[in-house]
DNA sequence: ACCGTCATGTAATCGGTTACATGATTCT
DNA sequence: AGAATCATGTAACCGATTACATGACGGT
């Protein structure tokens, strides 16, 4: 009974769930390290899943049902994951499901700049030092896409190649958005042009209110 | 000591710690109706805290002695929370420190887009889908933003129609990148013109392999 | 007076993060 | 052979999410 719960449970199944049973299900039978290594080169540039939970998550998987587990006798003893009719059916699933929710996008340089008038001095080195990330990353993004889109590559089916393109071309977009946005608010904050235009708003420290 | 160790722990504090810290310094003491009012105004648009947590975080900055707490006497018995000093300098700290973690960009629908080779029909519906829900949130942004910046708006300090326009528009930069995003996708998943040019990939299910 | 929504809070569960730990490989 | 890094895993804590619950307020 407890197993029938839970394998009706599809709702409670996290993107890591579907992460793992999406790799599985794409890659074949896999180790967790072998996500991890994916993973990382993939979609884990800009949505990270820490090594530890592609170890826990498959197992969670197996007592759901939706994987089996097979260990290797000697030597480093890995854990072999496959994925089961009802894995791939949850996984069906979920693809054919709508997501509503809208993005998570979590930066803590826009929570810091979101706070930067209590300090005004600082709002031009947190501009800076995010335009400063966001142009390294922009850059090594396209470094990667150009070596990474050979052309007439004629490989039959996606390899590891296609989905660093898929998955970074959204990482690209969104880069570029950053440093668009880091660059407006690095000229804003600078008091370089000290002309009469009247500020938006004063920069006196704000932080202690009567 | 264990309050020695508590207050000195400045290390440990999560980004929603300095959420509230940062808010409170800056509104004024808050009751947690009142953060949660703000947060959903501005940030929680692309950055959820979810109304529990802005409940319980001061409750755990208050033990660390960066908010102190006093409750109403009758009535709805509010709580309400003041930065200390330490709760000042802490913020202080932070917001000097420069954020080195790049930017956590968590999708649904690109994770489902990243598996949609598995079911191949379904690529366009999410694609399609994922168009018009982030279309529909630009669209708000943008009426959201004119109907915020009045011109000539004279108050001497940052409102919290400020506050709504600078974490704003890095959401509408997000939303403008995501809506090309998606409908760049949309365009080449669309079997419309059927070309004779060749697929990048052979549109079999995957999801089935030997 | 009633009803719906706003306002306010608590409890329990659980996923995610951090930290720890150690056996294989590879390089010098 | 030793060092460094890769590979592999476990354990524990804790923050975040979900669910539950109820009192105040405004409108009809």
């Amino acid at each position: 009974m407890t197993a029938v719960r839970a394998s009706l449970a599809t709702a409670q199944l996290t993107p890591t769930s579907y992460l793992v049973l999406g790799l599985i299900a794409r890659e074949g039978p896999s180790t967790p390290y072998d996500l991890k290594r994916h993973v990382t080169a993939t979609i884990g540039h800009f949505w990270s899943f820490p090594h530890a939970l592609l170890y826990k998550e498959p197992a969670r998987l197996t007592e759901l049902g939706l994987l089996t587990e097979e260990r290797e006798a000697g030597g480093r003893r890995r854990r072999l994951f496959t994925i089961t009719t009802a894995g791939r059916q949850a996984l069906r699933a979920w693809l054919a499901r709508p997501s509503r929710e809208s993005t998570e996008l979590r930066d803590l340089g826009l929570l810091q700049l979101f706070f930067a008038d209590l300090e005004p001095a600082t709002a031009r080195s947190i501009a800076k030092e995010q335009l400063a990330l966001h142009r390294a990353q922009l850059a090594a993004y396209e470094a990667g896409r150009t070596a990474a889109a050979p052309r007439g590559s004629s490989s039959p089916s996606p390899t590891i190649e296609h989905w660093r393109g898929v998955t970074l071309r959204m990482g690209l977009l969104y880069e570029r958005a950053a440093v668009e946005f880091w660059a407006a608010v690095a000229v804003r904050e600078d008091p370089s042009p000290p002309s009469t235009r009247a500020r938006s708003h004063s920069k006196v420290s704000l932080i202690r209110k009567p």
